[in-house]
DNA sequence: GCGACAG
DNA sequence: ATCTTGTCGC
């Protein structure tokens, strides 16, 4: 697995317009890998998020990193850069993995999961940002998304822990997960080497109380936060 | 062509 | 995503 310098300077990777990218895409889909992960095994996750600032002008990328089962931040990290892709729907992880690659380079410990605010495999071309993140690194890697991109979601039942499959065409490519009671249900995908079960198991145990998943939340609000403190 | 469209 | 505080309800 190169290393995340290498894959930052590849010109392969990041191509400057929309319709290399989605090649990009389709290239390294076949790359994703689908499978059980042991959550007894599972005891550093990383939540990552970008915050952007109006107007293009700038942006932060965060990652926090969490133990398992109590869910306290032991590292986080941040990164300002200025944008380097337009927001265009299906090619998020060409606005968003450079930063944040850049902010996870800064991890003294590696995580055994990689939570991203996105989806997986979601996706048009069934490479959302959390595929995109795990193939590159070779990690286990998720999408957790607060609205739906493609794709049907059947409504979960109103109880924490119900969820619903979310459908393209015949495909299963996610889930509708409720985490909180009564409350809108996010929408998880698998980014690599994770399968729905495993996943949509570990979101609840990182969702005890907020609908959000902890990492993400923490991610959020730290990269909010930075951007505020640099003004603007 | 039109609308919808992760953040 | 961003522009945005308090308030109501569980």
């Amino acid at each position: 697995m190169p290393a995340i310098d290498q894959h930052l300077a590849d010109p392969l990777l990041w191509p400057a317009d929309p319709e290399a990218a989605r090649a990009v895409q389709e290239r390294l889909a076949g790359r994703v890998r689908v499978a059980p992960l042991d959550l007894d095994s599972v005891s550093l996750v990383a939540g990552l998020d970008v915050t952007y600032a109006p107007g293009d002008a700038g942006l932060v990328a965060a990652v926090v990193l969490l133990e398992l089962p109590s869910l306290r931040v032991v590292e986080s990290h941040t990164v300002t850069a200025e944008p380097a892709f337009p927001y265009v729907p299906g090619l998020f992880a060409f606005r968003e993995l450079p930063p944040l690659l850049r902010a996870l380079r800064r991890l003294e410990a590696e995580p055994d999961v990689y939570v991203c605010d996105g989806y997986g495999l979601a996706h048009p071309r069934r490479f959302g940002l959390a595929c995109h993140l795990g193939v590159l690194l070779d990690r286990p890697a998720l999408g957790v998304a607060k609205s739906a991109f493609v794709g049907e979601a059947e409504p979960p039942a109103p109880a924490r822990g119900s969820a619903g499959d979310l459908r393209d065409g015949g495909e299963v490519i996610g889930r509708s997960l409720r985490t909180r009671d009564g409350v809108k249900p996010v929408y998880v995908s698998v980014g690599h080497r994770v399968d729905l079960d495993s996943a949509c198991e570990l979101v609840l145990r990182l969702s005890p109380r907020y609908r959000i998943p902890e990492p993400i939340r923490a991610a959020d609000q730290l990269s909010r936060a930075r951007l505020a403190a640099s003004g603007g």
